[in-house]
DNA sequence: TCAAAAATATAGCGCAGGCTATATTCAGGG
DNA sequence: CCCTGAATATAGCCTGCGCTATATTTTTGA
């Protein structure tokens, strides 16, 4: 009942170690993008939507307190994605808009892919913010092939 | 060219705050839980292909230092899913052996899934190590179900 | 057998990203 | 016009998970 062969790995043999650490890398190296997407999409969705992103209505969407938002934003200001001016909204600068663009596209075409597998709406976008840091450009032009296929509204 | 309606969400009029901060909870509990489901898996890996999990070896295939991963089997210790002698290799518990079948079977489900997709199996391996963490159960089945109508070896 | 090499344990550091508490600034209504 | 409430800024703390350096223990081979 304990021999190995029964509840180790019975067909995958191990991939080498270096393949293996080189997907831990990359899916490290998603986690430490995530956030700052998350928060450049969510800044220009409320832009889109109410003319401003205020940190108040950013930490509610994010389900954090509002100076984590703030340290947050001081970091995407130093790495260029965003401005701000004392006691004021945020906005985006032309790299945080293309980022966005981006991640937008990314979750869009995840989202819509998720559904037209027949996963349920709901679960479609709560699993969509999650998956869409970890798929890579060929995966996400299968998802975008497959969606054109089938009925990807 | 920057009218709210064309750099925001156009179709998408942002879905309500509470459903938003659902989503992104979900996805940081899925960023705490991956790392303890990836030693978990690796170690039950380890054990299968030589018998024992070495630090060094676990260190290797995830690409961090040896102390990394003593402090992490710390943590998995005290979680009760391994059990560790000093100065001797690492065991699952139970429990931990019942995580690493679920972690397994859910990573063998969505690599399987995207080359069934077409994607490639390189991309395959590496995609699919980040994307297992966000996959809900409802999701899951769904990919189950298409691996088994196309070509799921 | 015992000294060197390998593996593990431990100490201590840094950064990221959460939090609370509190100060400061802004915006509106008396 | 000022006063109050809302928003933002700041300080300080905690935890998780990396790291290096070093001590201890085990293993190994001459």
């Amino acid at each position: 009942m304990q021999e190995p062969s029964e509840q180790g790995a019975p067909e995958t043999a191990l991939v080498d170690p270096e393949r293996h650490v080189e997907s831990f890398r990359q899916a490290r190296e998603a986690r430490r993008s995530e956030l700052v997407e998350d928060y450049v999409e969510l800044i220009d969705d409320l832009i889109g939507d109410g003319g401003e992103a205020r940190q108040v209505d950013i930490a509610a969407r994010l389900g954090v307190a509002q100076p984590t938002v703030a340290k947050m934003l001081k970091r995407l200001c130093e790495d260029g994605f965003v401005q701000q001016r004392p006691y004021r909204g945020v906005f985006l600068t032309e790299a945080g808009r293309r980022l966005a663009a981006q991640a937008r596209e990314r979750h869009r075409i995840v989202e819509r892919f998720l559904c037209a597998l027949g996963v349920s709406p709901e679960t479609a976008r709560r699993d969509a913010e999650g998956i869409e840091h970890h798929v890579s450009a060929e995966t996400l032009e299968a998802f975008r092939t497959f969606v054109e296929r089938h009925g990807g509204t």
